[in-house]
DNA sequence: TAGGTTGTGCGAAACGTTTCGACAACCTTA
DNA sequence: TAAGGTTGTCGAAACGTTTCGCACAACCTA
């Protein structure tokens, strides 16, 4: 490990002048400057990130807390992961990866108080959440991916679930569709208040009436069975449905089955679409189905990004929404005849 | 931030008594030390991570490094992450997640120069990995999820391929099948000499060979259409391939096509098996694939604690192959008849 | 009673930075 | 030429720990 002091030595100065030319925290002679810089660089030179962290209270670290994994933990919150480490690192921060376990509140006072990070990203952040108010209350600096019920003045980037169920419903609509339904996540993240749970199946609604289209909901299947005897139900009750969009992959795998159970054929007598999922689990389906993104690596670079401008200075709060992509796959077509 | 002086005046002792008796380092009076740990928990005192680390030159940080999202980066990868991150933090460690760009190693260089981290965690590591001859040269104490072609006295936790191919043959022989064959990753996997395509296609045709079975590689198609066309020229040549083991899900979805599209079902006539894909990723197929599932969690969690161990004592190098978990869904069955 | 052995606590130094007041040298300007 | 301003550099203190030598008392042993 070679130090400010080695380098000092070797240039034949002060610490303290070595320090400044290399910061340019104070202006240093130009001589004297290219002299530090090329002993600094003779010695490969790194500044280290602890002695300055504890004189500065700044370490350039941020933590992302994750949850302890859900039933369906995946790429997407992969995405979250990988996109928010890029942005930090693209602006000299670190991401450290923290798990939560069974206290999150308590496991967050650790975290914070070990003086290691600067600021904390939160993701899978519920309607009610818990530890933005401990994090505000503590004045600890952070940004969510997702938003609670009331961000009021904290950074956030989440969905633009209105715009997501607008598009969906303009390609149905734009394909011919009189009557749409959705099938929103499971019963239980429905009752845990999990945001993008209740937030698409408010916009969906909101959306197809906007658009005059018939809407159907209330069903939140979280498997395979569960999807397809939905899709039973959906059929017995409202036979006049053409198109079909749904959150949960497992499900969709039901409502595929039961469709093929029917003798009817995907998209000739139902468009089905899923709602946030990636392409790659899209393409998986045979047909391939058409979907609805999420932008989950923009979210975590959105996040990172506006929690290190706050931490760099104090910018109003950033609230983002971000808009899904549409890949339309196999799934789309026009309503079959005679409905 | 409450510091250890503040304990120390609180308890009327010196600041070096304050850390003995709360780090156990050298005895301390049964009154004392109780006065002491009144203190701290009064002050709700926290231990400064980073002046801690600048003393004692240890900072309980790892590193996993992860590279560029790769065209598949999914649930496998993610769990590598999410595994390690809770070891780690089951062991009192934090993962910081570091992303690869252009140039690993200057990076690698910068990473490790910085002082921040005790060891580095290598995950996605080719047969030949230039990371870890940097890092055995620069003195860097690391583990690999996955393994380079020699790995030395390098410690590691990797798929155990020969079990999972002697599973995969007992799993279609016992269902009496004579003959399988197998698709490998894609041609760009296999040349850039990713570790678990080369190795499970050798393991591949070593156990179907040990158990008798006639066998049929080659094949490496990396989407859906080149799945569809492997298939087709597959059973072109080998009219009597009865069982099918692939290992890019992508490519599975063509060949799933490409058997509805002869007329065939499976599996009465052909039985289906993913490698190295999650049951999740299986489930979402129709039928549900068997396949066999990568413990990438438990790898996660052994590369950390091979790393932390070796962090704390110089045990002997550990090399751990762990199985996969053979998941069965309904894509596997006897063979059809008269082949 | 002198010398050694424990048990307990203290103070100072060190880790590698950043920051800030002091100061020397030089240049203006009156 | 003396006062004042600039410019460039230095040294010391501070951040919050850990570590280590040392001091001091109390107790044992011969």
């Amino acid at each position: 490990m070679t130090s400010l002091r080695d380098v000092a030595e070797r240039a034949q100065v002060a610490v303290s002048t070595v320090s400044a030319a290399l910061n340019g925290t104070r202006p240093v002679a130009a001589a004297t400057k290219r002299r530090i810089e090329q002993a600094a660089a003779e010695l490969g030179y790194r500044p280290n990130l602890l002695a300055r962290g504890l004189q500065s209270k700044r370490t350039r670290i941020l933590a992302l807390l994750f949850p302890a994994p859900r039933s369906g933990f995946g790429l997407t919150e992969m995405q979250f992961a990988t996109g928010a480490a890029e942005a930090a690192s693209e602006l000299g921060y670190h991401l450290l990866l923290s798990p939560e376990h069974t206290d999150p509140i308590e496991e967050l006072r650790h975290l914070t108080g070990l003086g290691l990070v600067d600021g904390v990203l939160l993701m899978e952040v519920g309607l009610d959440d818990e530890r933005t108010e401990f994090l505000s209350a503590a004045g600890v600096p952070f940004s969510m991916i997702g938003r609670t019920r009331e961000p009021g003045a904290i950074d956030f980037a989440d969905i633009d679930f209105a715009a997501m169920a607008r598009d969906a419903v303009a390609h149905v609509a734009g394909l011919g569709h009189r009557k749409l339904a959705f099938f929103n996540l499971s019963t239980d993240a429905y009752a845990a208040q999990y945001g993008p749970a209740i937030r698409a199946g408010e916009e969906f609604a909101r959306a197809a009436e906007a658009a005059g289209l018939a809407y159907v909901d209330g069903f939140r299947p979280g498997s395979a069975e569960e999807g397809g005897a939905a899709f039973d139900r959906l059929l017995g009750e409202h036979p006049d449905v053409t198109a079909l969009a749904v959150m949960d992959d497992h499900a969709a795998v039901g409502v595929i089955a039961a469709v093929a159970r029917r003798g009817w054929r995907i998209p000739e007598d139902l468009t089905l679409m899923l709602v946030l999922s990636s392409a790659r689990v899209a393409e998986m389906f045979h047909p391939r189905l058409t979907t609805l993104e999420p932008p989950s690596a923009e979210l975590g670079r959105l996040g990172a990004r506006m929690l290190i401008d706050r931490l760099q200075g104090d910018a109003p709060p950033r609230q983002r929404l971000v808009p899904c992509r549409l890949v339309v796959g196999d799934s789309s077509a026009p309503p079959r005849k005679g409905v």
